[in-house]
DNA sequence: ATCGCAACGTAC
DNA sequence: GACGTACGTTGCGATC
């Protein structure tokens, strides 16, 4: 036979608190309550092996009985800091030993036990209510017991049936209430006739057998108890109508409409694995011991169900809220999220999934729920921070939601994101491939990627697109249980929780803003270009002396190399290389290469941006909408793609012109923002050099110190081409810079680059022994770390092979730096957000170019704007050095930069 | 017609 | 072999 156990958690809750008395962590989080609630449920689990349970708490003080009477449970002092402070670690246990929770608004948990303790005994369960209150002695009978875990350790018996109740309480369980209407609950603040205790008020129902007969034969009371019945009728009579509100209400409601039922609550197998965390946690050294074994193989999964009515979505949002956790994914054709509403969407929660049509358009569809349905229902859900939603690649489906008028989720893994920070060197992280590699589980491919068709899932018939999506979303609370063990296990938990997380909605936002380019000018630089371009290409296709595509570099090749003899400067594997220093070389002795060089560098603009730019400016808005890629750099840095606007271009005056036609929207202006030598800071802070310290710490000109340092001259009388050295030096020494290198990018003899490197780390020893150092650790571990704990894994800095071997060590000096200036940035951007919406500005941050942020604020706001980047990026981070910012503001990116 | 790679060049 | 991290365009050969 099928056991339901029903547990009153909020009365175990209060009981454990104040039995068991100071315990707490050794950090100091108070335990007593969570220790005491947590033997009683792991007991009343071991002893009941029930195949049904739902622990149930109060989630208000408010219910009927208060409206009743103001007076009910009015007494009740709010709960104590100290176990308040142990509330979420309650849920905690529910979660990790997957015990659904009932928490119902407005109605008592007393209620809701009584509910489904008749409804589970209709239906044929052995029903089981674990709890210390005596209220429920109203409901024993066949099949309905009460049970006591404290009661039973102290060697009280724990158990209460049907002769328990007649032998305790001298009444039936049906007359209980009739009993208790009469004593009263002190518990509960419900007064009895005074005087009247459980021997007077037994033997009144005994002779009655309601208080309703009582009351309508007040004569008969004197007869019916032992002694003093005069006076008691006389006070019976005087508390008629308290006796009758009494009964209502100490009787408990059996027939609340709940959006669960007793078959919804079948026991989950144990997390083990979460379970054990938190009770390392939790230092509930002992009952690490006791935790259950690891489940059995699960149940085979039910087919994913198909929802089109309001009453069936309500359904799944109570089933998920009594889980606390869904999988969340939404049917959109790949590339435009953002653009496209999605055609449906699949939540998914325990064994079960579902999956919501929305607007599935083609020629048989079924009638779907109207979008603004189903954000009502949902909405609830994603506001919830007791409800984990977890996405794989959160941002896209933020954009998703966005469409049906829904706020980002308030918590819950991203775990395509949390696979990548594990992961950083992997381009590809399909969610199927994250499936099947970390849980062994296959996700059958959505029908498009089945060859079925076009992209557009709204296209696709229902059935086949849940399939595809029910059994994704249905993936991802396992899987996001799992990556948080590997996040944890790899120490980038924090990271993922408190800058990646919280993150995601920040760059969803930053893409819904997007920036405004202005279009004509891009326009009337495209016409001008393109002539610049024709003249050059006739004056090129003279100095060849025939027509060729300058933009084949093998034509080029031929014409500069066999045509026209010139000599061979760098070779490539397919032939001699035609790049930018070949060509500035050649030039001095032909004209021709300089023509060319200027025919690139135009094409170079008019195709990559000039023409590029104005096509994706998206018409409803006027603007162009990047799409941030979180996690695309190997080091943390954001990259940004279709169009990646993180490499405008801003070094020469063409290049200029382009980012000025990145504007403002009218009324408003763009404020800039960049970090002054970031990485440099950051290598002093590692290093902790003295020198490298000094210069930051006195803000003097760090490559005049560098060239006076290096070149041994006072500061002073630094040259320009001294400065100029020093800058290359101070740039590439955390690249991992060779004499070579340095040679080639200066263009001087690779002897005399070695000396200058040489001088240079003689004065900055400490730069020197970091790097040394840095390089050492990697090849020790195998990985290095950003200052946040950020990882890459560089397993080729132990190889034979000395080209691979050399890379991984100048990764290794790079990645710390590069990573950590990364992770200052995200989490200024972090620090700007919150202060903007705290604010609530109208000023949104549109864009991240690695060291610069660029915000988009109303007349009104610039002033405030400026003041709170500055002071957000200055403050996200305590180095050694002090972190400065550049900020201006203008109309268009050009002028604010 | 589509894909993938090489070469090149833009940013930080 | 020689300076880290990205993305986009073009040309061009391979493949469908």
């Amino acid at each position: 036979m099928p056991t339901l156990t029903l547990i009153d958690g909020s009365g175990f809750v209060f009981r454990a608190f104040h039995a068991i008395p100071h315990l707490s962590t050794t950090k100091g989080q108070p335990t007593n309550a969570v220790y005491g609630f947590t033997t009683m449920l792991l007991k009343a689990l071991r002893e009941h092996a029930p195949s049904h349970v739902a622990l149930v708490f109060d989630a208000s003080r408010k219910s009927f009985r208060t409206d009743l009477d103001p007076t009910y449970k009015a007494q009740r002092p709010d709960a104590p800091e100290d176990l308040v402070r142990q509330f979420p670690l309650i849920r905690d246990v529910a979660r990790a030993l997957d015990v659904p929770v009932l928490e119902e608004v407005g109605v008592e948990a007393d209620d809701v036990i009584a509910t489904l303790a008749r409804r589970g005994r209709a239906q044929g369960f052995d029903v089981v209510i674990v709890t210390g209150d005596k209220d429920f002695a109203q409901l024993v009978g066949e099949g309905i017991e009460l049970y006591d875990p404290m009661a039973e350790a102290a060697g009280r018996g724990g158990w209460t049936r049907t002769e328990d109740v007649e032998r305790k309480l001298g009444v039936r369980p049906e007359q209980v209430v009739e009993l208790m209407a009469l004593t009263g609950d002190k518990v509960d603040n419900v007064p009895g006739v005074p005087g009247v205790g459980d021997v007077t008020a037994a033997a009144l129902v005994r002779h009655f057998g309601t208080v309703e007969a009582m009351l309508a034969r007040p004569e008969e009371i004197p007869t019916a108890v032992a002694r003093g019945g005069v006076k008691l009728k006389a006070k019976v009579e005087a508390l008629a109508e308290r006796i009758r509100l009494n009964k209502v209400l100490v009787t408990l409601k059996e027939d609340l409409p709940l959006p669960l039922g007793p078959t919804d609550l079948a026991r989950r197998p144990v997390d083990t694995e979460r379970a054990r965390a938190l009770f390392t946690e939790l230092e509930f050294g002992r009952l690490l011991r006791e935790l259950p074994a690891p489940a059995q193989a699960p149940s085979p999964r039910e087919p994913t169900q198909v929802v089109v009515t309001g009453a069936e979505l309500a359904r799944v949002v109570a089933e998920i809220r009594l889980a606390g956790l869904a999988g969340f994914r939404a049917a959109f054709s790949s590339p435009a999220p953002r653009r496209i509403a999605p055609a449906g969407i699949s939540l998914a929660a325990g064994e079960r999934s579902w999956y919501v049509p929305i607007q599935h358009r083609y020629l048989g569809a079924p009638p779907q729920l109207p979008a603004g349905e189903v954000a009502t229902a949902l909405r609830p859900l994603l506001e919830d921070p007791a409800v984990e939603i977890h996405a794989h690649d959160l941002k896209a489906e933020i954009h998703a939601l966005r469409h049906l008028g829904l706020p980002a989720p308030a918590r819950g893994i991203d775990t395509e994101l949390a696979n990548r920070l594990l992961l950083p060197a992997r381009r590809e992280h399909a969610l199927a491939d994250v499936a099947r590699e970390r849980l062994g589980v296959e996700i059958p491919p959505a029908p498009a990627d089945a060859g079925k068709g076009e992209g557009d899932p709204a296209t696709f018939p229902v059935e086949e697109t849940a399939v595809h999506a029910g059994a994704a979303a249905a993936v991802l609370p396992r899987l996001a249980a799992t990556l948080v063990q590997a996040l944890r296990d790899a120490g980038l938990l924090r990271l993922h929780e408190e800058v990646e997380r919280p993150l995601v909605p920040v760059l969803a936002g930053m893409e819904q803003a997007g920036v405004a380019v202005d279009s004509a000018a891009m326009g009337s630089m495209s016409v001008e270009f393109g002539g610049a371009m024709r003249d050059l290409e006739g004056r090129i296709h003279a100095a060849a002396g025939r027509t060729f595509n300058v933009a084949s570099t093998r034509e080029l090749a031929q014409v500069l190399f066999v045509e026209l003899g010139l000599p061979v400067v760098k070779r490539l594997k397919t032939g001699p290389s035609t790049d930018q220093d070949v060509l500035e070389t050649l030039a001095e002795e032909h004209p021709l290469p300089r023509l060319v060089l200027e025919h690139r560098s135009l094409s170079k603009l008019k195709g990559t941006y000039v023409d590029a730019l104005p096509v994706l400016i998206d018409p409803s808005d006027g603007r162009i909408h990047t799409t941030f890629n979180q996690a695309g750099a190997a080091t943390g840095r954001l990259s940004s793609q279709d169009p990646n606007l993180q490499n405008i271009p801003v070094r020469t005056e063409l290049s200029r012109r382009i980012r000025a036609a990145f504007v403002a929207a009218p009324g408003s202006v763009l404020v800039s923002a960049d970090y002054s030598q970031i990485e440099l800071r950051i290598l002093a802070h590692y290093a902790e050099d003295p020198a490298l310290l000094e210069s930051f710490r006195i803000r003097e000109d760090v490559h005049a110190r560098t060239a006076a340092e290096t070149f041994g001259v006072p500061a002073g009388e630094v040259t320009p081409d001294q400065r100029r050295v020093a800058k290359v030096l101070n740039f590439g020494i955390a690249y991992g810079l060779s004499a070579f290198g340095m040679a080639q990018r200066l263009g001087m003899p690779p002897g005399e680059a070695q000396a200058v490197i040489d001088r240079y780390f003689a004065r900055y020893a400490g730069v020197k022994r970091w790097l040394d150092a840095t390089v050492a650790s990697a090849r020790e571990t195998g990985e290095v770390r950003t200052l946040w704990g950020r990882r890459r894994e560089l397993p080729e800095i132990r190889a034979r092979n000395p080209g691979l071997r050399q890379a991984a060590e100048r990764m290794a000096v790079n990645t710390p730096i590069q990573g950590t200036a990364a992770d200052i940035v995200k989490i200024a951007m972090l620090r700007v957000d919150r202060v903007l919406r705290e604010e609530r500005l109208a000023t949104r941050m549109i864009l991240q170019v690695h060291d610069e942020l660029l915000l988009e604020a109303p007349m009104a706001e610039a002033e405030r704007a400026e003041s709170l980047l500055r002071l957000a990026m200055e403050g996200a981070a305590e180095l050694r050095v002090p972190l400065d910012v550049e900020v201006g503001r203008a109309r268009s990116w050009a002028e604010a930069h």
